[in-house]
DNA sequence: TCCTCAATAGTTGTACTACAACTTAGTAAC
DNA sequence: GTTACTAAGTTGTAGTACAACTATTGAGGA
């Protein structure tokens, strides 16, 4: 005889309910709980483990299933994707390049080389939404995995709001985890993707001789839907793996 | 006094009742209804327009908020998303390239220079979990935007249980079109993008000097998690603009 | 006049129940 | 062995109710 047992989501504590049970289910999603296209249990038994409405349990797998993790079939159940080691650099999940790098096995690195407030240009105060003669957070970075360079990212902040110790965090240390625990999370982004061969991006002497990179052009949104952070990450080509999952 | 009235979904006429109260938002979000920025109708208000539950008008709402069209907010209600001034092609909606480039405002043409039913390489079997001496359709074929090649394509099906007659339709018209009217509908992709430099590309006068081309290495999954599809597309760097959601 | 704050209406989030639509496995009949 | 039907199980949609949150309004006081 089974008890209702509720599952413990007190250590994600983000944002709603739907949230949460989203963000666990990823976790025993790529923790291989499940064998690939294996099938995972029935919503109202998930509604029972966790604890919560059936409702619920439907808007975590549906999310669950725009990223590309799970495959949903009327009248039979909801299936494990099939992915191979590649889910983890899903583009259309926003997570810190650092995290990503050390999720994939290989341990990433980050080295600044300049951190300056200046005024906004005009096109990035046209992309943040703010008048050209506010100050801006004005940072470029390459960033490393396994000591290999794999990217340049130059990346503009609205620095509105933020406090000078906030400001040094984003200058030091990784942007996501200086940002999350604050009222200026970074919730959503928009990405255009370009092919770039040129000799002027980078620096140092690890910049690569193809000069072939991917380049993606990002806005990123805090909660209120207003745009935060205006960045240029170019990554070398054949350094990294995109993957972008597609559905209807 | 108002009447309630059933938006007319007939066109759609696919899939569940989700996918067509969603699309036919998407189609009047792309629209501009209503402006950027701007709020759109509750969702009670939706399912009486649409004649349909609150909980359908949810998940198409939620759908919809995860390809960036809207943002949602609790207590508040739905908003569009800050699109830029252009509507572009969002990368995670799979949809056919044609289609894209019609609601985009432009005329799309393809035309097709070559389709054969050969033996699959090692590459493809693999690919499509088929054994190497099965038969595949191999296609290769140009997609214009207004008569100007933006793309180049080669894709390979697994033609196994097509009809003759569908495999003609696949070799001179749109792919998803012809396909999504029998059981073999892809419903779902998983996407690798590279950056490419190439004179090997392409074909015949319009084929750019540059040589410069966003790859996008696909895998075509069909309803029931089975691979039925493999295609690279080759855009022309600049000719078309992908952009991404990321969320979290 | 200006500010604070409480009340209020409106909106999304979650819960519960019921049934429809679909899939799969099993069974009976041929 | 094959087919057709039955039954159980699962996801899809409908409806109601309430909780949680937001934005607006307006009364009251400095």
């Amino acid at each position: 005889m089974s008890m209702t047992f509720r599952k413990d989501l007190s250590k994600d504590s983000g944002g709603s309910l739907v949230d949460q049970v989203r963000n666990h289910l990823r976790g025993r999603i790529l923790a291989r709980e499940w064998e690939p296209a294996g099938k995972i249990p029935g919503e109202f038994e998930l509604a029972d483990q966790y604890g919560v409405a059936r409702v619920t349990i439907r808007a975590a797998l549906s999310s669950l299933e725009a990223q590309g993790l799970i495959d949903i079939r009327h009248g039979s159940g909801a299936y494990i994707a099939d992915f191979g080691d590649s889910v983890r650099a899903g583009l259309q999940e926003l997570r810190s390049m650092t995290q990503t790098i050390r999720e994939m096995g290989h341990v990433p690195g980050m080295d600044t080389r300049s951190a300056i407030v200046r005024k906004a240009t005009t096109t990035e105060a046209k992309d943040l939404q703010i008048s050209p003669d506010e100050n801006v957070l004005y940072v470029e970075r390459s960033i490393t995995s396994d000591g290999e360079v794999v990217a340049f990212s130059y990346d503009t902040f609205n620095i509105d709001g933020m406090t000078p110790s906030l400001l040094a965090k984003i200058g030091t240390g990784s942007v996501f985890s200086a940002l999350e625990s604050t009222q200026k999370e970074l919730v959503r982004a928009r990405a255009e993707i370009h092919a770039i061969s040129s000799s002027e991006i980078g620096w140092g002497p690890d910049r690569p001789e193809s000069g072939l990179y991917l380049l993606l052009r990002q806005i990123h949104y805090l909660r209120n839907g207003k745009p935060s952070a205006f960045s240029d990450t170019y990554f070398v080509e054949g350094k990294f793996q995109f993957i972008i999952h597609r559905t209807k």
